[in-house]
DNA sequence: AATCAATTGTTGCGTTTGCAACTAAATCCC
DNA sequence: GGGATTTAGTTGCAAACGCAACAATTGATT
């Protein structure tokens, strides 16, 4: 296990390693890929204990502060397919975390909202997925600069919205592709 | 679609819209996963074209700057289990993008590299998972702002290293309940 | 050198996921 | 009103994943 010594320099402001900088260790989303490995591969053990995956619990705070919410809404926010949620929230269902009722006026949705028991277990486990690992994350941090990294993540996602990726994405504009 | 408008959508129904923010989206992890899941939506779609899920691309780009990684280094470089990336570099082998080789000094180790197609491959696609994908991203960011972004990026990571949030994950220090 | 422990990778198996086909309800449009 | 279109959600099916069991190799202890 000599991966501690992998990336060795450690100075606050510029990164660099020995060797010459992959392309792949600064791209913003393989790097955010790396941490939230990292990150969800604990909440993953722990969403086990309960029974739940890592999506049921992103439900399950999703939920935890709107009452009810849409089966598509769902989708949108926790970013699973909506045939994945839509089994996801069986099983949830049978443990009695989620309840769903057909929305009375559009009865093609389904509004899905927290049972106590639900509530109970998200109200147990947030601090956890909130405090307890942006604690470590944000370790050394100045409020401000972690102010300034919300900030950012927050424009980003706007920035992802408001740009549809898919333009620049399954087109068929690759000139190389042949 | 039509989503631009943030979070505050004129959605018809049961969604307060003007509710003081919630935990979930002010949440780091969250937030970041939110993030990639637009950025990954993207991205495998475009994988798809080429016959390789999005996990098969970071495999790719991790290598090109490696000329050659063991199984297990990949694994912590792109998150992956182990044996799911031993099946992945099964297809990417049948594809012709990757070789396998068995490490002469540690016969237990197997050092992975890419072919020239694989490298061609990757070449031609770096543009868009690294340049079209962060222009976007960073709109809008002074270059320093965005800069510091990385930084924290990288700093984040390296607290995750440090501090091992399993410690705080699978035991059983939670309160009631079992 | 012989046994025990640890590490690396592969394989078996059950679960979860994604895509596509499908149903049901709302909306459009003539 | 009545048919075509769109939207929300469910289900079938195959691909992909995670965990556990396993084999092969190395290292440690004696």
């Amino acid at each position: 296990m000599a991966d501690t010594a992998r990336l060795s320099a450690s100075r606050a402001s510029s990164v660099d390693d020995d060797r010459p900088i992959d392309e792949s260790e600064r791209s913003i989303p393989f790097v955010m890929h790396e941490i939230l490995n990292l990150v969800d591969g604990a909440a993953k053990k722990r969403a086990r204990a309960y029974g739940l995956t890592i999506e049921g619990v992103r439900v399950l705070f999703r939920l935890m502060s709107r009452d009810s919410a849409s089966v598509k809404e769902l989708a949108r926010l926790t970013g699973a397919e909506i045939s994945t949620l839509s089994r996801l929230l069986d099983r949830m269902g049978d443990n009695g975390l989620i309840r769903r009722q057909r929305d009375a006026e559009d009865a093609r949705s389904v509004q899905v909202s927290l049972t106590a028991k639900g509530r109970k277990l998200a109200l147990q486990n947030q601090p956890v997925f909130y405090k307890d690992y942006e604690r470590i994350l944000l370790d050394g941090f100045a409020s401000r600069d972690a102010q300034q990294f919300r900030d950012a993540l927050v424009r980003m996602l706007r920035n992802l919205r408001d740009h549809d990726l898919n333009r620049i994405d399954p087109p068929q504009r690759a000139a190389a592709n042949r």
